[in-house]
DNA sequence: GGCATTAGCCGAAACGTTTCGGTTGTTGTG
DNA sequence: CACAACAACCGAAACGTTTCGGCTAATGCC
C-alpha cells in the first residue's frame, strides 16, 4: 500500500504538500496538484484511514445499530435502510457499520462502547420511540454526532428526516370521513415506535374535527406483517359494529386485510374501504392490489440520501445549525376506497 | 475519552505496562494486571481502534460487499446474513461494515478500493459465483484474509463455509425416484449462483444413476421469489407432460408452487409432490406449509458463527492451515410427498 | 558468595497522517 | 530601492497505540 512518503519521494516534493495537495488546500500550486493528483492515481495511492482518523479525528465511518428484537418482524424495512444508506454513504466516501444488538442488551449501553473506541464519527438512529428515547438522550448529552429517521418529539433540536406522520393520519381518516364513513379502523405499527403514535394523533384529530367518537377498539398497534394485518382484520369483522373502512398503516399489513376481506366473501371498496400508507417497499407495490389500493404515499427510500447529508453536515461542523428535512407525502386515490355501502 | 497515557499517569505506572497489561502479555504481574483492569473500567478506557490499527494492523473491523443487483429480490437472506454475522462478530469485538455496490459497479474494484483503505481486515464473500469467481480470484492474489458463504469450486484452498449442495439436489431427487417419480422437476436459484449449479450436478447424477433421462424443460433456475415460484408452477403444468413431483430452492419458491396447485384446484402431495430445501428463513417456515412440506433441511444462521471463526482465525495468523466448514443437512419427511398417483 | 536466570518493569521508536509555524523567492507599491 | 505582501513550499510535532531492546532486583544454584 502506497504512503504519502512514497508520493513524496517519488515526485521529490514534501510530505505536507502532498498531503495539502490531496486534500485540496490552497497553498499548493495548481501544478503541483495535477501532478500529485496523477501519482497517486498511478501508485493506487489511498489514504490510510487509521491514520487519518487518529489525527484528525475524521474517520469517514459511521454506524447504525440495529435493535434485533424490534426488527425481526420488518426485513422489507430494514434491508431497504441497510442497502440505501450503505449506498449514499458509500457514494460519499463513507462506510458504514452496521452493529446488530442482541436481544436483552442495553441499548444506551451499546451507543456508549461504540463512541468511546473513537472509531465512529456518527450514527444514524433509526425507529426512534414515541416516548423520549434514551438513546438520543444519551448522544445529545455525549455531544456524538447523529442523524433520525424520524423523530421522538414535534419539534427536535437535532438533524432528523422524517415525514409528517400526523398529516398522514389526518390525511387518510378524512378522505375517508369525506365520503361518508363513521366508523373507521385504524391498523398501525406497535405503539412504541414514534411513527405510529404521531398517526394516531392525526387520526383522533381528524375524528375530533369532524365530530365523530373515538372509539379504542378501532385501533390496533401491532407488528406490521401480512399475517398480523389478517388476523386484525378478523378480529375486527367479528365485533358488534363493523368498520365501514379500515386504515392499513402499511402495504404489508393491507395485504393480510385484503386477504381476510375476501376470505369471508366480502369485496374491498364495494363492502369495505381499504386505505393505507404505502412507503414503497418492494413487496407488495400498491398499485398491484385488486382492487387498487388508495394511499398515502413517500418512499422510504427518499430519506437516505438527506438523512446522509444531514448526518455529515453535522460531522463536519457540530455547532452549526441544525439540518432536517421534511418529506412529501402525496394522495393517491385509487378503488380500494368507496362511499360506505347503505345498509 | 481516556487513553492509555490517562491510565498510567493515574497508577504511576509506564504506558507500555498498561498496554501489555490490557492485552494480556506474560511479563506483568497478575497484581499489576488486576489494577490496571480495574482503573480501565472506572476510567470508562476504550483502546482508540485508529491507534491500535495504525499500529499494529490490527483494525477489528471486517467488511462484507453486497450486490444491490443480485440480491434485490431476496431480502431475507441477505438480512439474515447482516443480523447474523453482526452479532456473531459485535461478540467478538470486531465491527462489521456493510458495503452496497450499486449497479454496474465493478465487483474487484471495489473490493480493491477498500483493501486499500487499510481499515478492513477482512472479507466476507457471500453468494459466490458458479464459475470460478472473480473476487475470490483476486482477494487469493492479494493477500487479502477472507471467508466465503459457499464456495465456487469444489475443493477450493480458502476459508469458506458452506452445505453439501451437491448431495441436496441427490437427496432431494434421490427421495423422490424412491418412491416412484418419473418425471422430476428442479425449480432452484440462478444458473450463476454456485449453490444452484452444485444442486443441479447432484440433481442430474442422481437422476443417472436411477436411469432416468435429463430434460432441460423440467428445471428452471430463477429469482427465489413466492411470485416466481407460481409462475414457474403455471408453466410446468402447462407442459406436455406434467411432472409428478416438483423439486423448490427454497420455502418462498415452494409457496408459489402450493400456491398455483391448489390455484389449479389440485392437492399437493396426492396430486403433485412437492419438495424443498429449507434454509430456515423465517417467513415461510416448511412446517407451516399445508400439507406440511418435506424438505432438506439446513439453517443459513448456522453459518455465522464457523464464518466468523474460520474468518478471525484467517486474519490472526495469515499462513496457518486454511480452516473450513461443512454444514448437516438432514432430511426431514412431511405429507407434501406421496407415490405419484397411477393415471 | 558468585553467577546465571528470570519476573517485572520502562523508554523510545514507529505506524501514516495532518497541521503549526516557519522559510524561501517573487511580485507589487510607495 | 526598500519593504510589504504573497504564493509556494518545508520540517517537525503530534495523535494513541504496540513492541523492541534494555534495565533492575530478586531468586536459584553450585
Amino acid at each position: 500500500m502506497a504512503t504519502l512518503r512514497d508520493l513524496s519521494k517519488h515526485l521529490g516534493i514534501s510530505v505536507t504538500q502532498v498531503s495539502r495537495a490531496l486534500n485540496g488546500h490552497d497553498d499548493v500550486s495548481a501544478a503541483t496538484k495535477q501532478r500529485v493528483a496523477e501519482a497517486a492515481r498511478e501508485l493506487g495511492y489511498s489514504a490510510n484511514r487509521s491514520a487519518r482518523m487518529l489525527k484528525s479525528g475524521r474517520s469517514g465511518i459511521v454506524a447504525m445499530v440495529i435493535d434485533t428484537a424490534a426488527e425481526r418482524d420488518v426485513p422489507d424495512v430494514l434491508m431497504a435502510g441497510v442497502i440505501g444508506l450503505s449506498t449514499v454513504f458509500a457514494r460519499r466516501d463513507t462506510q458504514l457499520i452496521v452493529h446488530a444488538m442482541p436481544e436483552g442488551a442495553d441499548p444506551v449501553d451499546t451507543y456508549a462502547k461504540l463512541a468511546r473506541s473513537g472509531l465512529i464519527e456518527g450514527f444514524i438512529v433509526v425507529n426512534p420511540q414515541s416516548a423520549a428515547d434514551p438513546r438520543i438522550a444519551f448522544l445529545t448529552d455525549e455531544g456524538v454526532p447523529f442523524a433520525v429517521h424520524g423523530r421522538d418529539r414535534t419539534a427536535p433540536d437535532y438533524p432528523f428526516v422524517d415525514i409528517d406522520n400526523h398529516a398522514v393520519g389526518n390525511m387518510l381518516t378524512t378522505h375517508l370521513m369525506t365520503l361518508g364513513h363513521r366508523r373507521i379502523a385504524l391498523v398501525d405499527g406497535p405503539a412504541e415506535a414514534a411513527f405510529s403514535a404521531a398517526r394516531l394523533r392525526g387520526y383522533r384529530a381528524a375524528l375530533e374535527t369532524g365530530g365523530l367518537p373515538f372509539d379504542p377498539q378501532l385501533v390496533h398497534q401491532v407488528p406490521m406483517t401480512e399475517l398480523v394485518g389478517s388476523q386484525i382484520m378478523a378480529a375486527l369483522l367479528d365485533t358488534s359494529v363493523r368498520p365501514t373502512a379500515v386504515i392499513a398503516g402499511n402495504t404489508m399489513l393491507a395485504a393480510g386485510i385484503y386477504a381476510t376481506i375476501s376470505a369471508h366473501g366480502l369485496h374491498v371498496g364495494t363492502d369495505i374501504s381499504v386505505i393505507a400508507h404505502d412507503d414503497g417497499l418492494p413487496r407488495h407495490p400498491s398499485a398491484d392490489f385488486v382492487p387498487a389500493l388508495t394511499v398515502t404515499e413517500s418512499a422510504i427510500a427518499d430519506a437516505f440520501e438527506p438523512l446522509a447529508d444531514v448526518l455529515l453536515a453535522r460531522i463536519s461542523d457540530r455547532r452549526a445549525p441544525t439540518q432536517s428535512r421534511m418529506l412529501a407525502v402525496r394522495l393517491v386515490q385509487r378503488n380500494s376506497v368507496q362511499p360506505p355501502s347503505q345498509r
